[in-house]
DNA sequence: ATATGCATGTCGCAC
DNA sequence: GTGCGACGTGCATAT
């Protein structure tokens, strides 16, 4: 039936009915879960125990094993993709085992329950997309200064000041200092504050003129404002673009690289 | 009935269906399974989206989120533990939103279909043990050269010789240096011929006598005789003294330190 | 609370 | 294959 196409999940199988789940789930590369009682073993790169207890047992299409316990957020055993499988159901207990080469390594479950087991055929082809995260719209700024703007030169990265530390700290085209302060979301009130905390702290020993300077991609309401009153600047910075920076700075080193050092 | 106290399992329900149940699961906090059609979109510590594709979206008792795609060892997108949960279903969508505070990160998960949900009640007490890594065995040797032998003084760690790295490498109590080759599995032939291998790059240079140990829980068959052939030798050492060698350390390294330095 | 180091780290990319 | 660095690293421990 067209059900049996996409899946197959039993509730409270005898051992032998989820092997025979678990086994065909093997062959034909579904995605595999299983809930159950069941004690594991490891060894490889080192060797480990689980007692018994309740848990979740995964295994995916390209033989990637996960073992997650119902709380936290890492699996208490794994094996990584690759690994190959097979599955035995005893009178009192069903065993599943997965090897991987290089470096030699298997876990061994054990269960002497299952709750639940459900093979799957999933199909994924959605891209994935990660933006910067604050700590690459710093890096993108560094890597290409002129982000920020045109004559600006980096001089020290997350700067220890009193406060805290200053996200970027350069020079600009006339030669005055600037502070930056980069937000990779909308910037509120307390970054402004934040940023002009740091200027307090470090203008009595510049001993030339010091301009403070917000990053973000935008400003929350009334920030505009208040930046203004402080005698401190903005610029909109996406962390999208910096993202892109980054990517292009990757694909593009060698290149640049060439560009800089050609006698 | 006795079975929805410990479990329950929708297979192709409706999205009002499905939201109920993992409505529930928050509630009971209970361990979450749903596979289904979905799109992800996190943002937090940076901004990442995941376009329609079907996964597994798991939820822990503990407030931790994982969506799996079919295939990998990692999460595409995840939640650490701490995080809330709460479910919306609309017309033709299902949201499960997850908020987490310091940093603040949020998940959204938005099914368009749903496969399979599972709500269960697991527990799960049974320990955890993990024992030493050859890389472990190493430090426990330096940080108690008597697990060698009586007057054994460590001289280099992973020292570079022409084959490769020597494991440890050192002085007996009688100033002839040793080169030490740790295995955590029984050692077969190939390790003999490894330790003889840095043994050789090495005698030339030495000056003085020099003795090969090979350390290994057990020896394989018939690599004792080997080992007397060649001129080497064996100590027997378990990964497990050694973790635990390692844990007594951790835990009176304050203790021993004030003993080293008492004046 | 922050800072430092380890992990069965995993993963991607250059060499 | 192997080595090196990044990661929404997570995690435990010491400060």
């Amino acid at each position: 039936m067209q059900e049996q196409d996409k899946q197959t999940v039993l509730t409270n199988p005898t051992l032998a009915q989820a092997a025979e789940v678990i086994g065909k789930a093997f062959v034909q590369r579904r995605t595999l879960i299983v809930a159950g009682k069941c004690h594991v073993h490891y060894t490889g790169r080192a060797t480990s125990t689980l007692e018994l207890g309740e848990r979740l047992l995964i295994i995916k299409a390209d033989g990637a094993l996960l073992v997650h316990r119902p709380v936290g957020y890492e699996p208490v055993n794994w094996q990584p993709a690759g690994s190959v499988f097979h599955v035995q159901s005893k009178a009192d207990s069903l065993e599943v085992h997965g090897v991987k080469q290089k470096p030699r390594e298997s876990v061994r479950v054990t269960f002497s329950e299952v709750f639940m087991v459900s093979s799957l055929s999933l199909e994924d082809a959605g891209e994935f997309l990660l933006y910067a995260s604050e700590e690459d719209m710093h890096r993108a700024i560094l890597l290409k200064p002129s982000l920020l703007e045109p004559g600006f030169k980096p001089i020290s990265y997350e700067k220890k000041v009193e406060p805290g530390f200053v996200d970027v700290y350069g020079e600009d085209k006339n030669g005055r200092l600037v502070v930056v302060e980069v937000k990779r979301k909308t910037a509120g009130k307390e970054a402004v504050l934040q940023l002009a905390k740091y200027i307090d702290a470090i203008k009595d020993k510049a001993g030339r003129e010091l301009r403070g300077v917000l990053v973000a991609p935008s400003l929350g309401k009334d920030v505009q404002r208040l930046l203004v009153t402080m005698g401190l600047e903005f610029k909109a910075l996406d962390p999208k673009k910096c993202a892109e920076v980054l990517k292009k700075a990757e694909t593009t080193k060698l290149e640049s690289f060439f560009d800089g050092n050609h006698c």
